[in-house]
DNA sequence: AACTATTTATAAGA
DNA sequence: TTCTTATAAATAGTT
């Protein structure tokens, strides 16, 4: 339809095939349109031009969504259901080593031993009294720097003092001095004080604050494992 | 274009308008294909007539899934992404609820304790002891309970024993039954010897066949804690 | 599904 | 790009 008829071929110059596209292009748009109003249809119609450019008409009555969605789900199957449905295996195998994981932690918190064999429930206990172990040389450890760190701190406060002292002899006319706080930052507690003051942390510890979504009451001993 | 020009709006007459459609359907799609041939493009078409019925043209160098990806891509953003982001995150956060019951069974193990305030380190040792004497007394149970068992199941080998050997002395005439196995299906062993022998299973424990998945070696006391 | 009078789309040229 | 126009193509109404 045209001054002459053309074969239905690739127009090879560029510049002819660019212009061809933007007048084929609107008829073709026209015609979408027209479609969908005539015959109540619902349209999607999608174009890349050779130079990447996209071009598109959807009937008024939907969304380019409604009709992907319809689409997948009259054409039956899946188009990116290959991305989807791993995603959703890789979501339920998460969820299923969630459960296990927080299974082993009811176990090795004396929970759920009931269907354990004699055989596991011995390793479950020794490997336990080797972790306990550890825990209690790490207290120690911990104990013992902590001990050394509030001795150097309180020979330095003691220092601090004397020095002021020093200069509260050389100059006490200025009464601001005086009471300057020497102990602001962190109270003095004997380090053996600190190391077994009885069972009352039992269940009512918080774990470090990187672990607040985990549960909200958040410390070892908590018994929301069961919840997925 | 017709014996009469027409308005462009819905035609009310059900049956002229689905042939209408039929028509105009194929008009369009060849218009796509030529579309899709002189000006080198990738078309679209999707089409719902009235009836519910689909119909569509897609450019032979690509698929219907490209054009989706490319137009999302191009078109900027979402599109089914709602359902497919909420996905993502709830991945996300499932991985990483699982990293951080990793980290609470590798810190029940004695391991990455290095970051442990000395009070959560007391309340760990202190819910260790507590859990570790929970698993004993568990065990202890459980060998009470086997060591009943295999008494009875001792008791009951010794009567058929009895009643066989009463049976041989009646007619010791057929050998094949001197030498049926009475202990086939269980070495007995003493319960005492079960409880404890020795350290061997540190480390080397199968846990119930159910949680193969976990990690290939599978027992209190593998390693692979820190892989995700 | 075919026919065909007409309308519409568009190729080529400006 | 846009307009023009001769001509090809699409199709509305009819059979």
């Amino acid at each position: 339809m045209g001054r002459g008829k053309i074969e239905i071929k690739r127009i090879e110059n560029p510049t002819n095939r660019q212009v061809t596209f933007s007048k084929r292009r609107a008829g073709i748009i026209k015609k979408a349109r027209e479609l969908s109003v005539l015959c109540d249809a619902q349209v999607s119609l999608i174009m890349f031009s050779a130079t990447e450019k996209l071009s598109e008409y959807i009937s008024p009555t939907v969304t380019t969504k409604k009709v992907f969605d319809r689409y997948q789900q009259t054409a039956g199957i899946n188009l990116w259901s290959t991305h989807y449905e791993r995603m959703q295996e890789n979501l339920n195998k998460q969820k299923e080593i969630n459960r296990r994981l927080r299974k082993e932690i009811r176990q090795r918190m004396g929970e759920d031993l009931n269907e354990l064999s004699i055989d596991v429930l011995r390793g479950l206990e020794q490997n336990m009294e080797h972790s306990l172990n550890i825990v209690r040389e790490r207290k120690l450890k911990v104990i013992h720097t902590q001990s050394g760190t509030y001795r150097k701190k309180v020979a330095n406060l003691e220092q601090v003092h004397k020095n002021l002292m020093r200069e509260l002899e050389g100059r006490n006319e200025d009464p601001h001095y005086v009471f300057a706080n020497h102990n602001g930052d962190g109270d003095y507690q004997s380090a053996l004080e600190l190391a077994n003051n009885g069972g009352s942390h039992i269940f009512a510890l918080r774990l470090q604050p990187s672990q607040p979504i985990l549960r909200e009451g958040g410390g070892y001993g908590s018994h929301d494992l069961r919840l997925a």
